[in-house]
DNA sequence: CCCCTTATTGCAACGTGTTGCGATAGAATC
DNA sequence: GATTCTATCGCAACACGTTGCAATAAGGGG
């Protein structure tokens, strides 16, 4: 248990072009090795806008390289990760869907009702992460954060 | 999508003696059937006090009835769940942990720190849901409430 | 450019759940 | 208690990840 590698952070402010370089820098400060599967991944991970979870990305991964294998993808998002450029949270379900770190910190909200996905960005979550710090002690993590409830649409149904 | 069977409140308070009996009539009104193996998980999960993921209750289940697959239980546990004695939230890991509705509602925290999990109780919860709905209108469930971050002392810690 | 060390990969096996299907067994009716 | 209807069961196959291990290849030094 407990807390795993330190994190580096790889970027400030992320385009398409230097994020290799900057990438394959911090994974040789660490002894580490820059690989085509990693570029690979990279890229793959940045055209997937949005969300995506583990299956999806081996299955495009693997569009381009047949060989790659999820073993393989899965531990390279670990490491994505470990060096801030991917995070992830979880859907209703539990499983996890990841994203670029250049997406601004966000939360979910996921509504049993109608299924609708909501995000919550840091403005609205403010408030929120405040009340948990003052009720528990607790600092949350926003990107981790995957709330599961009724929309005000849906529960406005439901009482009608 | 969108939301499954209607969920019928099958107790009150719940006694262990009397919990077959309205489990067995509440899913014959369904039209339904009362079976050992469901009386057999329901007893497990009784007594698996606390919370247990899947996989434990698939082993306890097979201790006193090697016959029972995987497929029953979780089956079963969705059912427990649609009637309302059961309720799951997700662990940091995403994976699902079950218990009794007996246990007062309550939400989790996980410390990435240093492992620890807090309960939330109603009342300390009552805030933080109320600042959610202010925010953005969801009611969320604080039964599958579960957040990850930092707890008090480690990020004292980390600051040091 | 070639060697050498060792990080990374693919593979195979495993863990955890889910789903379709034919066999089994609740329970309502006679 | 026997009959009948069909919900539930076990099974087998599948989906999604994770892990240990031996083969491969990154990349630093000669
Ligand atoms: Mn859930
Ligand atoms: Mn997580
Ligand atoms: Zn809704
Ligand atoms: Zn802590």
């Amino acid at each position: 248990m407990a807390n795993g590698a330190q994190k580096e952070r790889v970027s400030g402010s992320l385009t398409a072009g230097s994020l290799t370089a900057r990438l394959q820098a911090a994974v040789r400060e660490r002894g580490q090795r820059w690989t085509e599967q990693r570029q690979l991944i990279v890229d793959v991970l940045a055209a997937s806008d949005g969300h995506a979870t583990g299956a999806e990305l081996v299955e495009r991964v693997r569009q381009d390289d047949p060989s790659a294998t999820p073993s393989t993808v899965y531990r390279t998002l670990d490491l994505l990760e470990e060096l801030g450029l991917a995070r992830h949270h979880h859907g209703p379900d539990g499983r996890e869907t990841y994203h670029l770190e250049e997406t601004t910190e966000h939360g979910h909200l996921h509504c049993r009702g109608c299924g609708a996905e909501q995000e919550l960005d840091a403005a609205a979550a403010a408030p929120i992460l405040k009340a948990i710090t003052g009720a528990t002690g607790f600092s949350a993590d926003l990107d981790h954060l995957s709330l599961q409830g009724l929309c005000a649409t849906c529960r406005a149904d439901q009482k009608g």
